[in-house]
DNA sequence: GTGATTTTAGATCGATCGTTATAAAACGAA
DNA sequence: TTCGTTTTATAACGATCGATCTAAAATCAC
């Protein structure tokens, strides 16, 4: 019942997203993102209700469209060290030819501090990565080293991913990115060569 | 000749770069900014030219104050090793009581995409901070090693500067902090026991 | 078709944005 | 003292902010 709405809502939740991704949460405006999303304000208020809540909806379609992706194929990988070098090599790929960074990271900076809800998704969206790093660990090791160990090589593999995200929107040159990832690898290598 | 300036000059820079390092470059307004700094807008104006001029300033006291002397600390000590142990433990103490995170990281990731000239200073001092990790590594291995390891050992570790950075401001726990902290510091006692 | 319901488009709300105009106030030079 | 210059305080500028109102358009149940 009712007029049906004549937009289509994935859609436009992904161009919201590409505007956020781009400039920030701040820096776009509603209008910038109804211009984005080819319908009025009326519209966008009407289906989501205000900048905040399109903001989480976009966040989420990220983490679905990129970062959980990202994790579901290196679980699925059974080699760990093959899983991880396509791991980071996707990631070089696509920070070096979209400067954007990540969505997620981008988010843990400018919007996390000041909105506890976020602050709580943007967490558990690490952690995921984080467990992700650790699980291809314990198949690479298949758990001979103290839990530790394995802990704390995946959170020095995380934040590999979160500097290399930063420098690339802040313009890194190849170089460096190559040579993080490169680093993160090393900490699987080395773990396994122990 | 002309009116003397009634307030203290710098103080004014410090109290405008506290408010940009705690809120960010664009949730940050002109009237935010003249109310931290106790002078009016006119006043503003007069001295620092617009908006972003002034925050140029408090980016490059931010440098002065606190990464440089970081650096400049790293460098004076003889021994890497206790240099490399004493940076990362005081910037951990410093991430977990202040949640701001460093204003350089947060201005890599809001500011640096849309305004080149910041950008190179962004990136012309996170080499300088990488820098300083290379100097002491050298001294550590007293150039036994190829540059090439001492560079990539280096960038690893201003990864974990970046990353402890953003992972303190959007709330990280202080496990996962000391974890990168520790594998940074292994990088280069890994180095030297090589 | 009629009524109920929802979405559309467009105008507009008060608030706030970065910035500037105005003029009084406070100094050094003459 | 008077003049020239700079800073101060206050008010205000046009533009834009996030959000909302009104009314026309489009659908379904009946």
């Amino acid at each position: 019942m009712g007029r049906p709405r004549a937009f289509d809502q994935p859609a436009a939740v992904i161009a919201a997203m590409d505007q956020f991704w781009l400039r920030g949460y701040e820096a776009t405006s509603v209008r910038d993102l109804s211009n984005a999303m080819s319908i009025t304000g009326a519209s966008l208020y009407n289906a989501f209700g205000d900048k905040r809540s399109l903001f989480c909806h976009c966040l989420e379609n990220y983490l679905d469209t990129y970062a959980r992706r990202c994790i579901a194929q290196l679980d699925a990988c059974d080699d760990p060290i093959l899983g991880l070098t396509v791991f980071f090599d996707k990631l070089l790929e696509a920070s070096l030819t979209d400067r954007r960074g990540c969505l997620l990271v981008n988010s843990a900076v400018e919007v996390a501090p000041w909105d506890p809800e976020l602050a709580r998704l943007v967490q558990a969206s690490l952690r995921e990565i984080e467990d992700s790093f650790h699980r291809a660990l314990e198949r690479l090791l298949a758990m001979r080293q103290p839990d530790h160990d394995l802990r704390a090589a995946a959170r020095a593999m995380l934040s590999a991913v979160i500097s290399l995200r930063v420098l690339a929107r802040a313009g890194g040159d190849s170089e460096r990115l190559h040579s993080i990832a490169r680093s993160a690898i090393a900490v699987a290598t080395d773990l396994r060569d122990t």
